[in-house]
DNA sequence: GATGAATGAGAATTCATTCAT
DNA sequence: TATGAATGAATTCTCATTCAT
């Protein structure tokens, strides 16, 4: 039977997986130039050898775990959300799906940031299967809520960007942080309801009188 | 006198300044590991072994280069702005330092981000003298708002990190996209007007009822 | 019976050939060190590890491909030519093998004289398998002749050596001129006549009067 | 002065000779392959890296040695005869110059054809600037002689490969036969007589006459 | 101070050989 | 027997750093 091909390429997604385990957490840690092939596979469990047969260069592997982190479930953040009370289901989607922002997958994606920005191949990859999807998401349930009347109409493109930028740049300035953000030390409840809220109406209280001219 | 010192001093600073430039260049386009030492000292129109009379290593002279970045003009993007109508205010100040926040250096910075991130001094360095002063500048002038009455009060540190966060999010986000970002077709005008809008009015639709609950 | 045996051994014997095969051609074309094992077990239709059921090692596969060689049957271009009028019969004798001296086994067999030489062990075999009989059969007619009349008597170890290495000489001339030489522009006929004819008469005009001395 | 500079261009100079000397050493002994730049540098009394400096790569230096390898004394052994008794002269000549085609860089070169043949860009450096000019050479004398009536006419082409391969193929035997050949143990004056006898008047006897057709 | 040739440790990659299946 | 994935020693090449000039 076909058995015996089916075990072997089950071994082979195996190895292809091990290596790729092992090849991001240390490129994310230690960055591309700085990891050796030989540290990956030790770190893999293999020999060094072993990684050539089924990634044929450093690079080619690190196309590869980059590609990986393409599928990061950033863009499931935003999913169809149609509840009723929107800023509600806002909150609600928000409190469950917050953790995708703060996952190790976005934390090492963040740590490979400049090496993808420097390689016009990566960066492509990257503005393709990631960027782009993520705006155009976006941009999608912006004009939907913009319809229903619910937003203010804006540029797109430039809301798309500062919301999404946020997002991105509260993560990065967290990561940077560590441990010793406060961030978190807040209730992650608390920090959800601050985030909608300022989405939602922004800094300004509501009450102020606009300040006189002298 | 000492003028002979003085001379031999304007050289010398002189010497570094010219190093310190080609090697930013040179980190930034290509990362820390990709720049060679003779590639900067041909870049900077020095032989190689001038370098290690400026720096004794390569590290030592990322490190410049890095805390070099430190002095971004990036905390005056919140310089004190205490005009009367404050939405104008505010949208006179974006528009003139908007252009910090898209800055060549900023880009620099943000393409070494990931060298920064990996190595503990200078993660330290970068939080010291940049991430910190930059989230103490802007809590300081929100809760200098709140007690105006003029924004809501909200948890501040979440706030700052939202702020903050957009601004460096969108910049990114821009500048990943290159020349091809939407961004660039806009008039700078019309970015800051929603960029203030949003800020202080959030995406809300003033005249929404809010949807009933079921 | 010892047919399961025999069977056994044939398939054996074939899959020898057919790696002594495969392996020729990529060291004649390549090199010994530039052809790989899993590049010679491709090209002979088997897997890598087969091989060394075959041949305990690289070099003892070479070694083998080396001894294959030996028995070219460069030695038959020297049959045994008694026929009456000399001249004809040599013609005739060339003609009908001049084609083994271009044989592709002389070729690859050239192609691989740097590796032989530079091994004690390949050179030994070349030595006492391929040269020696060579030039000793080619001296034993060259002899005959003599005592027959018919060649002028010499030195037999330069005679030998002169015409054994005339022929090697123009035929590895000819494989590195390639396609380009112009032998290959000449009816074979008549290059056989030149041949036989500057071995017996030289070059010497007969008629010219020999120059007077000073 | 400039003399700076041209101490700087001999020490270079003095260094290209130097690694080149130690690579054809090592190439000639042990073949390309087999032959490490560590051992070539050591061989050269420098460090490996130094190579680098002067020859960007194994291959490039490999080519450069083969250059070195065209200007062999080789195109010397016709140099233009023109003495009266052309015999005597030829053997005079021969005397002299039969040394050149048994010189250590001949047999160097000869152990490295394997390597020159196969490689495309080599092969066509070993034909323009060895093989070409030393048959144009010979044959440009060949026909001056047929013109002064002192030698035969026969086909250029075949005559200056018979005789220029007999040259070749009579040293490459010798050179492989190495200490136990015969030709070390008579004196060079009688194999320069030999060959020119045989060059001249081939191996026929004159006197003899031709055996009778059956 | 300035230079850049020299160094050699360290990195990526290859490939003969082994061995579990 | 036959297979081909796995191994790791060996090879080429790079580059931070030193130092004689």
């Amino acid at each position: 039977m076909a058995d015996r091909e089916t075990r072997k390429k089950q071994i082979g997604d195996k190895r292809r997986q091990q290596i790729l385990d092992a090849a991001l957490d240390l490129f994310a840690k230690q960055g591309y130039a700085e990891s050796t092939m030989p540290e990956i596979a030790r770190s893999a469990g293999l020999a060094t050898g072993t990684i050539y047969i089924y990634y044929p260069s450093k690079r080619e592997l690190f196309i590869a775990v980059i590609e990986s982190l393409m599928v990061v479930p950033i863009l499931n953040v935003f999913k169809n959300e149609t509840g009723e009370n929107f800023q509600k289901t806002l909150k609600k989607a928000l409190n469950e799906r917050l953790s995708i922002l703060q996952s190790v997958l976005l934390t090492k994606l963040l740590s490979l940031i400049g090496e993808i920005q420097r390689d016009a191949e990566l960066r492509a990859i990257f503005m393709e299967k990631l960027i782009r999807p993520f705006l155009a998401r976006m941009e999608e349930l912006y004009r939907a809520r913009v319809e229903a009347g619910e937003f203010r109409p804006m540029e797109p493109a430039v809301t798309v960007r500062l919301v999404g930028g946020m997002m991105l740049g509260m993560n990065f300035l967290k990561s940077i942080e560590g441990e010793n953000s406060p961030l978190n030390r807040l209730p992650q409840g608390q920090i959800v309801d601050e985030m909608v809220n300022f989405v939602l109406f922004g800094l300004n209280q509501p009450g102020a009188k606009p300040r006189a001219g002298k």
